[in-house]
DNA sequence: GTGAAAGCGCTAACAT
DNA sequence: ATGTTAGCGCTTTCAC
């Protein structure tokens, strides 16, 4: 900038005037400072900027902590962020963790670093205590996919037992009584309200419960795979299947297809699959819409970087059945 | 920090040594100014830190360019930047740009206003004579899936020409004559070396290319589907399929199972499908590796912020086939 | 081993 | 309409 004042002749002020397009700037100056950035390729620090701008308490950017940038899910959050991140002007600095809370931290820690002015945390972790301090001391927290724990913070997530009531309701419409609930574990807020929205559908069914067994400790993919044959092969197998997460749903599918099972049992999963109309029979999933929740995450952020000082609230959004064939597959036996 | 050394009662020089764990400093400070730091929750400001550090020319941070973060393979290859950069304790910003030139030239200029160390560009627009002064300034730049055009810089890409022969030998192993080739248009480098890469295996393999159709001129996955369907019905159709782009596999594969000639028509895709071994039968594809080309264009990016200015090279990860039923199916007319 | 002073690139506040 | 000065939070340089 300094290189810019000298060469076109006026004061390092004016050359700051006109970047920042104030007014009170003759054109004059104007236009042999703009020449002098042309010719010297000048581009403003925005970190020199943000340093004296307002005491050094703000960096224009926003900090989004997630399990793994690379799930497809939370790819779409985060672009949904990206997108009012900036039309405000403001960057997005993603960290992943891969759910370890030691990495979590210290991911926070790096964007606390670099004074992002705002943190929108997808992460399953339970200790956000040592969040605390921070967001006393001003910093917006917004959570993602669960409320927070150990923080008055805002949140935004689907409406989980809805959604899975939805579900099931779903499957009772097409005859089904033996309905299994598959879901992993540990005990997650959105896994707990998957299983509530689940049980209180049954119960207005009235379906016995003892007739849908809850499957809650599933640990991953082939877990679920090895847990649906199990199901299917005993004695007494279920004519249809609620998964509540898309790993869950996945090891189902392929247990469906391995045993040759995928057109007489029924399968709805909770959270949308890539291609999932293009396997036979397609998925009937209850869609979430983490574009949406990063949207909402984001504005609910700004929100509070603008002052809003409203006491913590959730933001709900709703989920979508796509029925695609699977969850509408009469009981067969 | 002069908070900090205030309590502590230490210069604030004492403070950033402990902070940046400088030797020469006595345990009493030590433990003195960690407890202050603790008491205060204080975060050592990482812009104003790199402000004086080198004149202002480094951030600690490098800037990923991408037409969206959403795309599941764009997400993999960030996560790959991202591991890399970690390890050196660098952000990572990423933009989406939705291949919009207007879009990516502001996202760069938006990163370097914010004085990244280096650019990761994963992007199709044709157009980076913009970058030039910048590069020769010396911002690093590496460019993925892609090699640049009107500057000089590195490059990390699939081995799209191999990949797409191996795919084609592969159909012709099956005994396939009428194979058909689907790209999407406008040119691209990937997309050229792709059908290099179809041509001359077919002309290896002795068939005549009077029986192979290229179609390199699709819109989109609707355009794709349709003209496949048209292909399909027409009165001398394929026995398989190559297709170049993941889009135009997702409209083959509608198309086939709408004329329900999924099983006696072989496909082969290029780039991988998420649950492609689901679908029935499964997607044979040529895998590319997102996770590593990001890992390697990070890696050639330091290379270059480390000083090696060897001239401008390209990086080729090679693609793995994986067979899964679509394209191991013989002719059947 | 410790600290004072200068300054990174920029803008706020106050001249002129 | 333009310029000067001080200082954002930190590190560098150099003195003690």
């Amino acid at each position: 900038m300094k290189d810019v004042a000298a060469l076109s002749g006026v004061s390092i002020k004016s050359v700051s005037r006109v970047v920042n397009n104030e007014p009170h700037v003759s054109e004059d100056i104007e236009s042999r400072v703009r020449g002098a950035i042309d010719q010297l390729g000048f581009h403003p620090d925005a970190r020199a900027g943000s340093l004296r701008r307002s005491g050094g308490v703000k960096s224009e950017a926003i900090g989004f902590v997630v399990s793994s940038i690379a799930n497809p899910f939370a790819a779409a959050i985060n672009r949904g962020v990206e997108k009012v991140a900036t039309e405000r002007g403001m960057a997005v600095v993603a960290s992943s963790t891969d759910d370890d809370p030691d990495r979590e931290e210290s991911a926070v820690y790096a964007l606390l670093r670099r004074r992002v002015d705002g943190l929108i945390l997808a992460t399953v972790c339970n200790s956000h205590g040592y969040l605390l301090s921070e967001h006393q001391y001003g910093t917006p927290l917004v959570f993602v996919g669960r409320e927070p724990s150990g923080v008055e913070a805002d949140a935004v997530v689907s409406d989980y037992a809805v959604g899975a009531g939805a579900a099931t309701k779903h499957l009772v419409q097409q005859g089904h009584r033996r309905i299994v609930f598959l879901g992993i574990g540990p005990d997650s807020q959105s896994a707990r309200e998957c299983q509530g929205g689940f049980r209180s559908a049954i119960r207005q069914s009235g379906v016995p419960a003892s007739e849908t067994p809850l499957i809650t400790d599933l640990h991953d993919e082939h877990d679920a795979e090895r847990r649906t044959i199990r199901l299917l092969t005993s004695h007494s197998p279920p004519t249809a299947i609620f998964s509540s997460q898309s790993v869950v749903t996945v090891g189902a599918l392929r247990a469906l297809q391995q045993l040759g099972l995928q057109h007489p049992v029924a399968l709805v999963g909770f959270d949308d699959l890539p291609l999932a109309d293009l396997t036979d029979p397609g998925v009937t999933v209850i869609a979430q819409h983490p574009y949406s929740i990063g949207t909402q995450a984001a504005t609910r952020l700004f929100a509070r970087m603008d002052g809003d000082n409203e006491s913590a609230q959730t933001v709900v959004i709703p989920t979508t059945l796509i029925p695609r064939g699977s969850g509408e597959i009469p009981p067969q036996f």
